[in-house]
DNA sequence: TTGTATGCAAAGCGTTTGCAGTGAT
DNA sequence: ATCACTGCAAACGCTTTGCATACAA
């Protein structure tokens, strides 16, 4: 059986009360400020048990090391800013993408990253919203 | 200056002859074939100037580490295989992504990443092309 | 009381780097 | 003869794991 420590506790809101994906560390110092002392082999333990148990989800960016998130009802895809790193959620989706693949192949799912400035970036250095795929 | 020893033109050859991207230790054993002896490390190395010289191009897929292939003229994205996770270019792209993103967002580039199964895979398992997002 | 969860430290794994020796120019 | 390149092994950063202890049930 599962049971509910203070670290548990502590790990679930952090990744709950975030706006975006969280890095494992991220997480550690979140949830530091309601169990001092947690671990970071605690940290991770407790987000494999919440992506097993479907409460969260990997968020891999090219390149990055994986995010954590609190699952979302909704298909969506993520944005990362090349000047903060944030990454953003991104509702919508182009869709239709089965028919890019060669003949033959079956497409089940995909993931989309965006790059760019996020709004606050892009105004702080002056950028015009650049119409570039 | 730069040199041409046997093992950086076995590496370039490597990634030349391939269909696919590569993972460095892909890279090492096709490039034993034509220098033995080669090392891990002098693919790395090799690798990264290549990458430099724009020769080749990192290929980062989510979760997985970074594979390697020959620059393309061309824009495209990637199918990664469920069954046999080999991964595929696809030349097609969606387009108009620009649109997804927030209001003030400045989307600049994007990454692609298609999942499924390929068709030899998708033949041998008795699948059929579902047509799924 | 029982056994899961934790903290710590060590181990893995892929990648990078320091160093002395090798070899292309 | 230079000095960039190489192989080896150690170092690195992130993640996982072994083990004895702590604590939820």
């Amino acid at each position: 059986m599962e049971r509910n420590t203070r670290q548990r506790t502590a790990i679930r809101d952090a990744l709950e009360s975030a706006a975006r994906p969280l890095l494992p560390q991220e997480v550690l110092d979140r949830a530091k400020l309601a169990a001092p002392g947690v671990s970071l082999a605690t940290v991770y333990r407790n987000l494999k048990s919440l992506v097993e148990d479907g409460l969260a989800r990997p968020v891999n960016l090219p390149g990055e090391s994986t995010r954590f998130e609190r699952t979302h009802a909704h298909h969506h895809h993520h944005f990362q800013c090349r000047s903060c790193q944030s990454v953003f959620d991104v509702h919508e989706c182009p869709g239709e993408l089965v028919h890019l693949a060669p003949p033959g192949f079956v497409v089940q799912d995909h993931d989309l990253t965006l790059y760019g400035y996020c709004a606050p970036c892009a105004q702080s250095q002056g950028l015009q919203a650049k119409l570039l795929t």
